[in-house]
Order: structure tokens, then C-alpha cells, then sequence
DNA sequence: CCCACTATTGAGACAGAGTCTCCTTGACAA
DNA sequence: TTGTCAAGGAGACTCTGTCTCAATAGTGGG
């Protein structure tokens, strides 16, 4: 499923992203039969990170949610964030210290991430490899080729001023 | 520091490879003053798995180092890995799942990675964006870039037959 | 060869992050 | 209103890795 032409670098255009609100209610209603408190209160936090495009770890997340209601569980906040990973309404970012944060997609496209190692800004970038190139490693290396990562690590002008 | 000018794909010649031995014990001898029994024992580790080139856990090292002495401690491992880590004489291979693997560096040349995510074998892949897209996006973005990561996954042959 | 010095090690406590169990809660439909 | 069962919460547990600190053992000098 290599599946990614692209290999320009659009910068983004502020108009290009979907209803953030719209995303996280509909994947809640495609992995849930019930409408729960926990689960209107995590769809509220993730609207506001959406909204301000900040990542996050698991257990920040956790800690700002237990502001709205302190006995929401850990396992519940762990559990809804690896489903919307696996529907892609969050991405995984890695870290080569071996974090891990998360953000909401700012896009439905395929991209990958220019990340900030200080702060965890996470930038979306439209760059990729060439596809051609992707299918022909495969063939010559015999792997079935599902997916790629590509990450830039960086520090942003906020962090590289002080 | 983004120094990777290179693009195309350049299968393994079988031949680029710098003897494995010499890599892990001058790795060694540069970060140690003295030479103890542990040491030993995770060079001759290294170098054995540095020539059949499979991916490890720390925690695969040291179950194996420990068939060759039980008393070798865990921080010992840990501590070593991570220098040699820092030292690029073995790379670091992180999967979506969270985990990692380690292996010994196939080359000295900048190059990222083709990952089974059954069997965790690695291939080195010689691929890379473009450099001048890179500056371009830190400019852009004012990020002042240091680093990136590429890795393809995918299943491998023998995994994917069974 | 022996000693003193101190780098290095190992045991095990500790920490962070995530998972799992299992009982309770509460959404929803009849 | 009530029964059912999806979903949640508490907290034990696991997995990985880190830290502390006393014990060990290379090494160079005498």
C-alpha cells in the first residue's frame, strides 16, 4: 500500500484543514455504540489541541482531562488515543530520545513531520519519497512494503532564541 | 547538519562492509580506559551479530550475553549499547509499535532503513531526501535542522510466506 | 610482584509508561 | 422502569530502562 506521489513541499495554505470538531466527533461515533461522559470529555480536549495544533503526550493528556473530571481513568484516555491513532485522527510522533507525543491530524493527506526536539512543535510537511523508488526497494529487496516514516528533527526559532 | 546528498538507491555490493571486529573493538578501546571481562564478552556479542546483521532488543543482548556469563548485569548492557549508539557503531531502529531494535552498522555512509516488522530484520537503504528541499523547509519553517529519520516497514519475504 | 587508586561493574531499588483484570457504572432500547 | 452489556475506573502488574552504591578488578608506579 506504498501509496504517495507526491515529493514537492506545499507549504501549508491556514485553509487547507478539515473541521477539527467534525473529525473527532465522527471517529468517536465509528468506534463507539454509547455516548459516555469520559468520551465527550476526551472529544473536547482534542478539539482544543486540534484548534491550537499542539502535541502532546498520553499522560499530558490525561492530566488536562482529569481538570474537567479528576476520576476519568488512565486506561480510558490510553485506550480512545490508540484507536484514533489507528483511524488516523492522531498521529505518532517519535522522538530519537524514544518519546513519543501526539497531535491531531492537521490534514487528511499524506504527509510526514518536521518536529521541534525541544518544545515538540510538529510542523506537516508534504515531502515524501519517490514512489517509484519505494516500489522498486521492495522488489529488489523481496519485502511486501506497507508504510514509511520520515521525520526532520529540528529546533524551532522559539526555542533556538533562548 | 544535514549532510546527505545522495538520492538514488545503491543495492549492498556484499563487499562495502568494514570488518565488524575492528569496528566494535575500537568503539571500545575509545570509550574505556580499561579492558575488563564484560566488555569482552559484549564485543564478542556484537560481533557475532554484527556478521549475521540481525536486529536485537537490549534486552535480546543481554539474555545472549548471559549464556556466556550469567553475572553480566543488565545497567552493564544498557550503559555500553547506549554509548555505542551515541558512536553510530550500532544504529537504532524504532518500529510504529514503540519498540526498538539495535544492529551493528552495515556502513559508515549516511543511510536509513527497510524493517521487517515481524522478524525485525533491517536493510540498510542507501536513500534519502533531497538536501536542498531540507534547507528549504527549515528556511521556511525557521527550524534550524539537525537530523531526520527515514525508515520503510514492511514484511519480508520469509514472513510474508508464513 | 604488590599496592593503591579509581574506573567499572552488579544487585537491586526505583521510575515511567503503558496494559490488564475485574468489578462497577450507566447508556440505551424494549 | 428495567435488564443488558458496552464502557469505564481503580489499581495491580509488566516491561524497559535508569540510578545508587558498595564491591570488584584493571593498571601504572614503586
Amino acid at each position: 500500500m506504498v501509496s504517495c506521489e507526491k515529493i514537492g513541499y506545499d507549504p501549508p495554505t491556514g485553509s487547507g484543514y478539515m473541521d477539527v470538531k467534525e473529525r473527532v466527533t465522527s471517529a468517536f461515533s465509528q468506534f463507539s455504540e454509547r455516548s459516555t461522559r469520559p468520551r465527550q470529555i476526551i472529544a473536547e480536549g482534542l478539539i482544543h489541541l486540534g484548534e491550537t495544533g499542539e502535541a502532546f503526550s498520553a499522560d499530558d493528556l490525561l492530566s488536562r482531562l482529569r481538570k474537567s473530571d479528576p476520576r476519568i481513568g488512565r486506561a480510558t484516555v490510553y485506550r480512545s488515543v490508540e484507536k484514533l491513532v489507528r483511524m488516523k485522527v492522531l498521529d505518532r510522533i517519535d522522538f530519537a530520545d524514544g518519546s513519543h507525543y501526539f497531535r491531531m491530524c492537521g490534514s487528511d493527506e499524506h504527509h510526514h513531520h518536521l518536529a521541534c526536539t525541544k518544545c515538540h512543535r510538529i510542523v506537516d510537511l508534504h515531502v515524501c519519497l519517490d514512489n517509484d523508488q519505494m516500489k522498486e526497494i521492495g522488489r529488489r529487496e523481496q519485502f511486501r512494503i506497507d508504510d514509511h516514516s520520515i521525520t526532520i528533527f529540528g529546533l524551532c526559532k522559539n526555542c533556538r532564541s533562548r
